[in-house]
DNA sequence: TTGAAAGCGCTACCAA
DNA sequence: TTGGTAGCGCTTTCAA
């Protein structure tokens, strides 16, 4: 049915050998030969049979990317740009979703690995790193996208999340907040580096969270982000130390932290400043347009798919590469004091 | 390195076939032998070769999705939906994104071609139908998703477009709308048939559109939808018969109405209603919550993987099966008006 | 410049 | 119940 390279050897009169090497621009080719061959090819439409290409040279063409959840936008994202960018390369992408679930992630890991996909990215949900280990055994090379883990040195591409948390703070330190309060994630690298830099922004300002004032949704990561930020707002407010600023942290969670806010009788800004990271579409549409960190996933998936078609030639770092794209700061209505000088060395004009 | 039946059964003292019925569940083994050689794939963490496998069986255990937008939320769920099913059946999920681009969509399909996957999904953004025909002379299964093509008979899985414009047009009815414009979507099943239920709609209520009260965001599909979506509001707003309701293609566009309705100084819902459709996540925090027709992606995606199961088990249906989901609409504040009776029936008690 | 032979890891078929 | 043989479609190696 499909044409295969002995038809095409059989209709020429030449061997499998020479079709072969056409296939594969190989030098040693006569120029006429090489043409006949290229003809045939086409007017069968001749698509070479991966399967026992990969047999032999032991390569798949295939490369494979685990995320917690594709219906995330950051995540959807970084798969898109890696996905365009591999297939140019002639290289198909596996996509698993492993909704937040590090048993469901272990056994999708499992899986590409037995397909001898030709590299791996993930962005993990373990808490451990032992499913990184038996990817190391089998000897394919791996990128971790997102969360990292301490002490664990590997190939690594994610956004440089202190920046993240100094960005938002230093912002609402700028617009005139005293008391910052800190709705930070769950306890892994995302959340730590945003926490980290929370607390230097403020350290550089000579000032330190009050207590109460660095609250955990808990252990929920991205989904239900929005219900944990808003039950943890709602224990923020009836705290006695009530805050004027407060940095969440991804959007969904700043959602919630808003309506807690507004349900509450208080003003975004006006009483409570917010910014969120993530910068979630639609973020202009909001009831008040949020103030967001963006990630930069667009950029985190070019690098990603860069090192990960290098990996996928052999080309192995002397040492694992960790990357750190720049977050930057989009200023919105939720988190803009227009009496506030935005900048603070202006105030003294020399 | 990684190890072979051959490793395994010279470890046992057995033949390579004996293995691979251990392997396959073959009836005909010993169960003494059986449990040996288990024992031994156990210890040496043996993974069978999928090309080795494929080369023989003609089966790639891999499944092919082709989507213009993985950003896009309805996409992505399905997406999500369908790599978690097929997962489950031992399939591995090819995901890639055309970007809304026909031509790069073409080339997509043939990668995925060449690599021979056992099922092919497809959310075209194609304008005719021949690349189907290709898919159909290599005789790989195929299932349309989401949008539709006239007169073209094949398996497909979508919402039912006609009742989305019914169920969004009947409600803005209700809600006392006199005058309903609608935005509609290019030239593509989905807005086809959204565009069918809403004159459907205001005619088994003796209504019709009014001139210009149906107005196109042109060509640009999905994304850039809130700019199209404020543009053409703008140009409604502007026409003679302003509309006091409007249904939107989709939540993109129904996003730039609104805010094209709130730039001119006009209410929603109480000078003009809106509804979108897609029930994006987030429709709760926006500046006014949008009414919505959800499309019920995950049904869409279950369904589609349950049919792409059997297709790949090379079931195919004596005709090709087109199943439509019910969508469901979700009234928030952009369309209700609390002084309307929602049902016309209980203005007329018995 | 061309091609014969060997074999990648596995499964199908049939014989023992 | 077990296993020998053949071969899937291709690439690699080496000889002509």
């Amino acid at each position: 049915m499909v044409a295969r390279l002995k038809d095409i050897a059989q209709d020429l009169g030449l061997s499998v050998v020479t079709i072969s090497k056409v296939l594969r621009n190989h030098p040693d080719i006569g120029e006429e030969t090489r043409k006949r061959v290229l003809k045939r090819m086409k007017e069968l439409n001749y698509q070479p049979n991966f399967a026992a290409r990969s047999l032999i040279t032991g390569r798949s063409w295939t490369i494979g990317l685990v995320v917690p959840d594709l219906l995330h936008p950051f995540f959807a994202q970084i798969a898109k740009e890696i996905s365009v960018e591999v297939r140019k390369k002639g290289y198909s992408l596996f996509i698993s979703s492993s909704d937040e679930d590090p048993a469901l992630e272990q056994e999708e890991i499992a899986q590409l690995l037995a397909r001898r996909v030709d590299v791996m990215l993930i962005a993990s949900t373990q808490w451990t790193v032992e499913s990184f280990r038996r990817i190391e055994e089998q000897k394919i090379p791996y990128i971790l996208l997102d969360r990292q883990f301490a002490g664990f040195e590997c190939n690594f591409v994610g956004v440089d999340d202190m920046a993240v948390g100094l960005l938002a703070t230093k912002h609402l330190i700028e617009q005139g907040c005293k008391r910052i309060a800190h709705v930070r994630g769950p306890e892994i690298s995302t959340a730590i580096g945003r926490l980290e830099g929370y607390r230097q922004a403020l350290a550089a300002h000579l000032m330190a969270p009050l207590p109460g004032h660095v609250i955990s949704i808990g252990p929920s990561g991205d989904h239900m982000g929005d219900k944990a930020g808003y039950a943890a707002t709602v224990k923020l407010l009836a705290g006695k130390n009530r805050p004027d600023g407060i940095f969440c942290f991804n959007d969904p969670v700043a959602l919630g932290t808003m309506r807690a806010i507004l349900d509450a009788g208080l003003r975004v800004p006006d009483d409570i400043a917010v910014v969120g990271c993530g910068n979630l579409s639609y973020s202009d549409f909001l009831r008040v347009p949020l103030s967001s960190v963006d990630q930069n996933s667009k950029m985190i998936g070019k690098i990603a798919a860069a090192l990960a078609l290098k990996l996928a030639q052999g080309k192995t770092p002397a040492r694992p590469k960790s990357t750190l794209v720049t977050p930057e700061l989009v200023v919105r209505a939720s988190s803009f004091r227009a009496n506030q000088r935005p900048e603070p060395e202006r105030a003294r004009p020399s």
